[in-house]
RNA sequence: GGGCGGUUACCCAAGUGGCCAAAGGGGACUGACUGUAAAUCAGUUGUCGGACGACUUCGAAGGUUCGAAUCCUUCACCGCCCA
C-alpha cells in the first residue's frame, strides 16, 4: 500500500483488508490475482506519470500475479472526463490505433514483457449493444455522477458536461468485468471509475468486486500541475537518459519529495533519511536531486546510461562545457546565422531567432553573436540558449 | 421551442470605435546570479525586414465608418434561465 492515496482513511483500510482477503482466497484456489490498469492512448508517448501505476503492477508481477496492460482503444474514443475539468477532444480511430502501437513497447521498460498480457478494451466494448449499455446504466443514478468532484465543479462553473462523458465510467467498469478483475490499479483521478463503477458493475454481474489500488498523482516538471502532455510538463519515457536526467533536474526542489515517493524505488525509510538530511542542511538540495534523477533514470535506462546522463549534465551545466555529442549541421554557401538557426530548428521563426540573438542567447564557440543577418562566420559549436547545441561544419 | 449571455494570442483572462499586436496572470524562452535546468531578480513571448517600419490576428463571412477586437447583419459553436 506504499505510495497510495485514497483521500479517505476508511476506504484505505477497507481496501487493505479486502486485498488481504483476496490474496487468501486466490491462494486457496491456487491462482494468481488478476491485476490490471488501463491506459488511454491519447498521445504517442508514455511519460513518467504513467509509470507510477505501471510500477505498482510490476510489484504484483514480481510476486507472481497476472498483469494485464490494458490499452483503452475504445475508451480513448470517448475521452475521460476525470483528469480534466473540461471535455476532451475526441480522437479518431486512426489516431488511437497509431498511438496504441507505441504504448505497449514503452511499457516494457517497466513491466516484464514475458509475463504481461496486453489487451485492448475495444475487444469487448465494441461488442456491446445499445440494450447492453442501457442495462449497465441501470446500475447508476444521475446523482451518483453529479456527486463526483469533477462533474460537480463543472456544473457549478456552468461548463458543459456531455452525456457521453458519463459513459466513460460505465465503459471502464465494464473493462473490470470483462477481465474478471481482482485488483485494479489507477490514480486518484480514477477513484470513481474504479471504486464506484468497476465494483458496482462486477457485483451486478455476479462477480466479486475488485480491490482498488489508488496511487497518488505525480506532478509535472513545474512541480505543481499534474503531469500531462497538454500541460507540457512531462518527462517522457522514450527520451534518452541524458534528457530524462536533465528534465528531472529541472523540477523544483519542493517537488523532490513526491518524486522520490512515487517514482523512485527507495523505501519510505530511505526517503525519510533524505528529507531529514535536507531539512537539517546536511545534504545539499542539488545533491539530493542528482541522486533522485540518477535513481529514476536508471529505472528506465540502467545505471550505465544514467551515469553518462549525469556526467553530461555536470559537464554542460555545472562546468559549462559543451557536450560530447550533438547534432551536426553542414553549412551551405551564403547562409546567415539566422538561416542556420532556423534550418536546424533551433528556433521556430526568424523573429524568435532574432529575439534569442538580442537576448545574447546565441554563441559560437562560446562567443556571443550579436547579429543574425551576417554570414555564418566559421565552423564551430553553435549554442542557442543553455541546452541546444549544434556542430556546424 | 422562447429569453438572455458568451466565443480574444500556448492556457486563463481584461478590453465595448482611434492612445490595440491588444492589460493582467500562468506557462514557455533568454540573461544575471547561484547550489541545479531549483529559488530569486530582470527581460522577451504574432509574422516579416538590420532598424525608424510593414503586414496578418480578437469564433466565421459580409457590412457601416476616415478608422472596428469594439457598432450592424447573417452563420457556427457554447452556457444559463424558462418550457
Amino acid at each position: 500500500m506504499q505510495g497510495t492515496e485514497y483521500g479517505d482513511e476508511e476506504l484505505k483500510q477497507a481496501m487493505t483488508n479486502e486485498l488481504r482477503q483476496r490474496l487468501l482466497t486466490a491462494d486457496k484456489e491456487g491462482r494468481p490475482l488478476r491485476v490490471y490498469c488501463g491506459y488511454d492512448p491519447t498521445s504517442t508517448d508514455l511519460h513518467l506519470g504513467h509509470t507510477i501505476t505501471m510500477r505498482k503492477m510490476r510489484q504484483f508481477q514480481d510476486l507472481g500475479h497476472e498483469i494485464t496492460f490494458l490499452i483503452g482503444s475504445y475508451t480513448a474514443l470517448v475521452g475521460d472526463p476525470s483528469d480534466k475539468n473540461k471535455a476532451r477532444p475526441i480522437l479518431t480511430e486512426e489516431q488511437v490505433a497509431e498511438n496504441a502501437k507505441t504504448y505497449a513497447e514503452q511499457a516494457y521498460r517497466v513491466l516484464d514483457k514475458e509475463k504481461t498480457k496486453v489487451r485492448y478494451n475495444g475487444e469487448w466494448l465494441s461488442e456491446l449493444s445499445l440494450v447492453d449499455l442501457i442495462r449497465l446504466g441501470q446500475n447508476f443514478t444521475v446523482q451518483q455522477f453529479l456527486a463526483r468532484d469533477n462533474f460537480s465543479k463543472r456544473l457549478e462553473k456552468g461548463e458543459a458536461i456531455y452525456l457521453h462523458e458519463t459513459f466513460y465510467a460505465l465503459m471502464q467498469g465494464y473493462d473490470a468485468v470483462a477481465l474478471e478483475t481482482d485488483v485494479q490499479v489507477g490514480g486518484t483521478d480514477q477513484l470513481f471509475n474504479i471504486i464506484v463503477a468497476g465494483r458496482k458493475l462486477q457485483e451486478a454481474l455476479g462477480q466479486k468486486p475488485l480491490v482498488g489500488i489508488i496511487t497518488a498523482i505525480l506532478p509535472g516538471t513545474d512541480g505543481v500541475q499534474r503531469m500531462s502532455k497538454s500541460t507540457g510538463n512531462i518527462v517522457p519515457i522514450n527520451t534518452g537518459a541524458d534528457d530524462m536526467y536533465g528534465k528531472l533536474m529541472s523540477i523544483p526542489d519542493a517537488a523532490m519529495g513526491i518524486y522520490m515517493r512515487l517514482a523512485s524505488r527507495w523505501s519510505p525509510q530511505e526517503i525519510d533519511v533524505f528529507e531529514k538530511e535536507l531539512a537539517s542542511g546536511k545534504m545539499h538540495p542539488r545533491d539530493a536531486k542528482m541522486k533522485m534523477s540518477f535513481e529514476i533514470t536508471s529505472i528506465f535506462y540502467g545505471e550505465a546510461d544514467a551515469a553518462s546522463g549525469q556526467e553530461a549534465f555536470v559537464k554542460t551545466f555545472q562546468q559549462k562545457e559543451v557536450p560530447d555529442e550533438m547534432p551536426e549541421y553542414k553549412l551551405r554557401d551564403g547562409q546567415t546565422v539566422l538561416d542556420v538557426i532556423l534550418d536546424a530548428k533551433m528556433a521556430s521563426s526568424k523573429s524568435e531567432g532574432r529575439r534569442l540573438i538580442d537576448q545574447k542567447g546565441v554563441r559560437l564557440d562560446g562567443v556571443v553573436l550579436d547579429r543574425g543577418d551576417i554570414l555564418f562566420p566559421n565552423s564551430g559549436v553553435l549554442q542557442v540558449g543553455k541546452r541546444k547545441f549544434l556542430r556546424v561544419v
